[in-house]
RNA sequence: GGGCCUAUAGCUCAGUUGGUUAGAGCGCACGCCUGAUAAGCGUGAGGUCGUUGGUUCAACUCCAACUAGGCCCA
């Protein structure tokens, strides 16, 4: 691709190497500092802010990164060519379990306890390690994709900058007392040590199978009678407290035959199928568990069951009942543990009691019936609902879990075992059983929360975390509306979640990440928040000198010792790090240097732009940007947002490195090409899901990059036999072109203005298809049709015009395309503009984007054009429909147009008709002329029939005898058409005949939306030779080809003909047939025959073949003729 | 259970404020061109526009319900 300025074109391969002629354009612009310069030329523009949500730099980057990247690019570059100045600065996401869970790996960690003995200094700079090392892996895969940034200025989540303006913030969420300690039962991963926030939940979720159980709760003060309660999480029945009911609903008293007992449960649930849907169409459901049981078939299994009445759910409220592991010392704890409610002195034995579930936030009842028993084990140290009800009750709370999810001290037995491991859960089903408790266990299939990264099942345990009172959403939902969302929908998905979101959890009990700011009191238990490095400085009163010279991660910072402003004691800082989304949340502060340079901040704040993948983000950055700038300045930090879907397989699953069918980056790049992804990203709809694979990209190179590449191979390999025409002087004027150049100049400033009108909507995906439709009408419309101006030119000025004509359009298409495809548009512009201008900017990029001629627009001429397109096809489908094919010249088309635009259409391009449609008179009639189709009109049995009955045979010769008038009805559009029936007028509609057309034997004729075509299909003797002639040429045109001579090569002919028609062909096309075929002498040589070797020259004949050819065979010999040698 | 989105040719998708006979690319079949040739081009087959109602002179388009799929929230 590399050209000498000015120098002119250089020749272009009609074939070339995607990859490498990227890795060409790499090379350019590293040694033209192109990116530098257009920096540089940037200088005292206006500003476009783009601001890049970080990546996360833990592994390499994927193809799926490569989209969200490239639409970064290209509105990055298009905001450059219109002369707006950049920050070009990349993100990187650095802090997080995630970055953990790759170095626990790679150091065969696993647990917090390994880390801890692993050292956490030694930790946490291994993760840190990590973090530069694929940043820089990133980083080089970017360059490789085309994207312009400014890569040493990239931003780390984990710099000081970014962690101290988290502190700022949480110090002002502070100062509004919105930061707060509390005990929640937390959805907890035993193999992370960690709680997890909402958001990670919900990233997590499995359809698995847990054995659920059914068991009994004896009623204290009535024996013999029984709660029936049924649980999947058979470890919480050690810490139940109370069992709820629905105060609303009827409950059964069901007796069991075998065991004399007495049940209670929700009527509704006696026989109610539980998940039956889901095990019908196996949806939802865990391939190999049996279908659920109803409650009735458990008793009719057990010796059957009678009912004896129903109560309502109020008149069992407030019965005591003895729990399922009442023997355990820890139900005996008064309030329970390990954080017993203020207040609460009852054990959770002494508290078991039937309560009313009452209703939600929402006000929906708590229990219901359906699922399980209509009695609900209450546990309100392990479950979300049953905490909520605990806390409002005032009932005891027993958690019994550890960080790693094992059973504390007082359970018992049970001390130190696994909640949830197999052997444990069995080890409770067997307790139960021999304590005469277990009614039935089953499988049940259900969507339940796991550790996102390590698949542990989430256990929920009663934790102290740190929170932010979400309480001001409002502030947030009303930075939301200033925002344009694009799709617009994302709006409403954003303000969604803000309204149902809860607390923001942000602490994490892990090492990598962000200190939370947090010091807290030993003696009063009172905690304050700092909001700064300085700040910290002027407080501590010990342990700086250990943290100083480090970056303020742990285990340094933990050093930091304050003085309690409350009580005088010594505060330490929590241990807890912070919520990575809090990193990322901030970037619109941190890294405009909003505590550094108010001024600069102010020049590019809010964003103009941020672009990233929708999914997950509306809870993740997209929030916390939200938030944390509704917080800080009261306002959006961004003025648009465009969003994009998820990347998926060829056929449309998700792609999975264990699934065997994801794609990386580097290996895609190197086969396919990296322009190859980006058209396929430029020109898809970002919010729907992509179907990515090297089919798809295939489908590109072939299509739209091969065709742009032809075009423009094919106007440098004329124009350099031209040589450079640039300067006014040879300039043809726009108005003195011939029409075919102004409409195809014309299209190109609507193409332009489409473009630019789709950029600004941020609707990329349509720039890229109005350039596509460009490019096809240029190479299948404008060079078809004007080839031969290009070679066999006898007009000096017409060949310039075609030449400036096509130059022009290329030369707009590769600015068009520049921000799509920065390689190609870089290779077609160093060969197609500088080669001829060495004043034109060194680089594409450098150059400003295309802006439409208005003036140039022909509306009229592009709607002749149409026109045209439309005749020709039809003509062309005319032809087909009786098989003549375009190679035998016909006598006569005529035309009947639609309308005057169509007539003068044709008129005016009739020779191209001629040419195009190989006939050799045009007729054009006028709008209206009746077509010379002959119709048919018949009844349509199938609809009068039914109507009809019996009368439909004097019904279809009536219609036969009046044809020529029904058929003259019809045509004129009448609803109904009316028959005479034995006298008897009779009303048909039009949907009740049904009308056949033929076209008459000599013609062949087409109709559609108003246009009809005719083609003479009479064949002449001359036109039949003519035909002939054609097939001929073709014929021996790819005989010369098969024999491997050159196109400059010149040749010798023999032949002798079967027949006279032959005969009578060769002797009337002759010379044209050797001038066609570069034949110097055309011989008759009646000796020639079939399967005969000639004699005469054997050393230079090159072929010899015989050719049938309308039911006659023609014996050539074709010799190669000698060609003056080039002088040396 | 609630919210949002989607449903158009074998596949992937367009379809502008409702307006004659619903389009493209790929694939398939047939053919053209042979001075863009490791290219280029045309024609054709293939559709109850998810289903059912409604509004309208007119519905792929607007409304409702339903069905299926996806995402989100409980």
């Amino acid at each position: 691709m590399r050209v000498s300025p000015g120098a002119g074109h250089r020749k272009v391969e009609t074939w070339f190497d995607l990859p490498a002629l990227e890795r060409e354009v790499l090379a350019f612009w590293r040694e033209s500092d192109a990116f530098a310069q257009l920096v540089a030329q940037q200088a005292g523009r206006p500003p476009y802010s783009f601001l890049d949500g970080p990546i996360t730099a833990n592994n390499p980057m994927g193809v799926h990164h490569a989209w969200g990247r490239t639409l970064k690019d290209l509105y990055q570059r298009y905001w450059a060519m219109n002369g707006r100045r950049l920050r070009y600065q990349n993100g990187f996401d650095c802090q997080g379990l995630w970055v953990e869970i790759e170095v626990e790996k790679e150091h065969g960690l696993s647990s917090k306890g390994d880390v801890e003995a692993f050292g956490v200094a030694r930790f946490v700079e291994a993760c840190q390690a990590r973090v530069r090392k694929y940043s820089a892996i990133q980083t080089e895969q970017s360059v490789r994709l085309g994207m312009w940034m400014d890569w040493d200025n990239s931003y780390f989540t984990m710099s000081e900058d970014n962690n101290f303006a988290i502190w700022s913030f949480l110090k002002r969420c502070h100062a509004r007392g919105k930061i707060y300690r509390g005990s929640d039962v937390m959805p907890w991963s035993g193999r992370s040590g960690s709680a997890y926030s909402q958001m990670e939940v919900i990233e997590g979720r499995k359809l698995v199978a847990h054995t659920a159980l059914f068991v009994r709760f004896p009623l204290r003060d009535r024996p013999g009678e029984n709660l029936l309660v049924w649980t999947t999480t058979p470890w919480t029945l050690t810490c139940n407290v109370a069992a709820a009911v629905n105060a609303e609903l009827d409950y059964v008293k069901l007796r069991d035959q075998r065991s004399g007992e007495l049940f209670y449960c929700a009527a509704e649930n006696l026989s109610f199928a539980r998940l039956e849907r889901q095990f019908r169409e196996q949806k939802e459901w865990v391939a190999g568990v049996p279908k659920l049981k109803t409650i009735a078939q458990l008793f009719n299994e057990r010796g059957g069951y009678a009912v004896e009445g129903t109560v309502k759910g109020a008149e069992l409220i407030g019965l005591a009942y003895d729990g399922p592991f009442d023997e355990l010392p820890a139900q005996g704890v008064a309030g329970g543990l390990p954080f017993p409610p203020r207040g609460v002195t009852q054990s959770a034995r002494e508290a078991h009691r039937v309560i009313d579930g009452g209703r939600d936030t929402h006000g929906n009842p708590v229990v219901v019936a359906g699922e399980g028993t209509g009695i609900v084990h209450t546990a309100p140290g392990c479950g979300d609902i049953d905490h909520a009800l605990g806390k409002q009750l005032g009932l005891p709370m027993l958690a019994p879990l550890d960080e790693a999810a094992c059973f504390l001290e007082g359970f018992g037995w049970l001390s130190g075992k696994h909640a949830t491991a197999p052997e444990t859960v069995e080890a409770i089903i067997e307790d139960l059983r021999r304590k005469g408790l277990l009614v039935a266990t089953e499988r049940y299939p259900h969507v339940y929360p796991h550790c996102w990264r390590t698949g542990d099942e989430l256990v929920f345990r009663l934790v102290d975390e740190w929170y932010i009172d979400m309480g001001w959403r409002d502030e947030i939902k009303a930075a939301v509306e200033q925002i344009q969302w694009v799709p617009a929908w994302g709006r409403e998905r954003e303000l969604e979640w803000l309204t149902n979101m809860r607390d923001w959890m942000i602490s994490k009990k892990r090492f990598w990440g962000l200190a939370l700011p947090i010091w807290v009191c030993e003696q009063c238990q009172g905690f304050e928040v700092i909001g700064g490095r300085e700040e910290l400085q002027q407080r501590a009163i010990a342990g700086w000198e250990q943290f100083e010279g480090h970056t303020p991660h742990r285990p340094w910072i933990d050093a930091v010792k304050l003085a309690c402003p409350h009580c005088g004691g010594t505060a330490h800082r929590v241990a807890d790090v912070g919520n990575p989304w809090l990193d990322a949340g901030i970037v619109p502060y941190s890294t405009l240097g909003y505590d550094r340079d108010r001024d600069y901040w102010r020049e590019w704040f809010p964003a103009d732009l941020v672009l990233e993948s929708f999914p997950g983000q509306f809870r993740n950055w997209f929030y916390a940007m939200l938030a944390m700038s509704a917080m800080i300045e009261g306002r959006a930090p961004f003025r648009t947002l465009v969003g994009h879907a998820l990347m998926r397989d060829e056929r449309g699953e998700e792609m999975h490195k264990s699934k065997g069918n994801a794609i990386w980056f580097d290996e895609a790049a190197e086969q396919a090409g990296a322009e190859a992804m980006r058209w396929l990203f430029a020109q898809h709809e970002p919010s729907t899901n992509l179907n990515f694979g090297y089919g798809a990209l295939r489908e590109v190179r072939g299509g739209f990059l091969n065709t742009l590449w032809n075009t423009y191979g094919f106007y440098v390999n004329y124009a350099r036999l031209e040589g450079p025409t640039k300067g006014a002087a040879e300039t043809i004027a726009f108005a003195a072109l011939p029409s075919f150049d102004r409409w195809i100049l014309s299209e190109l400033q609507t193409t332009i203005a489409s473009c630019r009108a789709a950029f600004e909507a941020y609707d990329h995906r349509t720039a890229a298809r109005a350039i596509a439709a460009f490019v096809e009408d240029l190479s299948g419309w404008y060079i078809r049709h004007n080839r031969r101006r290009f070679w066999k030119s006898d007009d000096p000025a017409d060949l310039r015009a075609a030449l400036q004509t096509l130059g022009e359009c290329l030369r707009g298409v590769t600015g068009l395309i520049a921000p799509l495809l920065p390689f190609l548009s870089e290779a077609i512009y160093q060969n197609l503009v500088r080669a001829v201008d060495a004043s034109a900017p060194s680089s594409v990029h450098h150059t400003a984007y295309p802006v439409a001629q208005t003036e140039r627009l022909d509306q009229p001429l592009t709607e002749a054009m149409r026109a045209i397109k439309r005749l020709n096809s039809l003509a062309l489908a005319a032809r087909e429909a009786k098989k003549l094919k375009v190679r035998q010249p016909l006598a006569l088309l005529r035309i009947g147009p639609r309308d005057a635009v169509e007539q003068a259409a044709a008129e005016r391009f009739a020779a191209m008709l001629r040419d195009d449609l190989n006939v050799k008179r045009v007729e054009v009639l006028a709008p209206g002329s009746t077509s010379p189709l002959v119709y048919r009109i018949k009844p349509n049995f199938k609809a009068l029939g039914s109507r009809l009955g019996p009368k439909m045979k004097a019904v279809a010769a009536a219609i036969a005898a009046d044809a020529e008038r029904l058929i003259a009805a019809w045509r004129a559009g009448s609803e109904t058409l009316t028959v005479q029936l034995g006298g008897e007028p009779l009303e048909l509609a039009r949907a009740e005949v049904e009308l056949q057309t033929d076209a008459p034997p000599e013609l062949s004729v087409l109709e559609d939306h108003g246009t009809w075509v005719a083609f003479e299909t009479t064949i002449s003797d001359a036109l039949r030779r003519e035909g002939l002639m054609r097939d001929l040429l073709r014929r021996l045109q790819l005989l010369r080809k098969e024999s491997g001579l050159e196109i400059e090569d010149r040749i010798n002919l023999r032949w002798s003909a079967s027949g006279p028609e032959l005969h009578a062909v060769l002797s009337e096309w002759g010379a044209y047939l050797a001038g066609e075929l570069l034949c110097l002498e055309l011989t008759h040589d009646p000796m020639l025959a079939e399967g005969s070797t000639s004699g005469t020259t054997p050393d230079t004949t090159i072929d010899e073949t015989t050719i049938e050819l309308g039911g006659e065979r023609l014996c050539v010999s074709l010799t190669k003729a000698a060609t003056p040698q080039p002088t040396t």
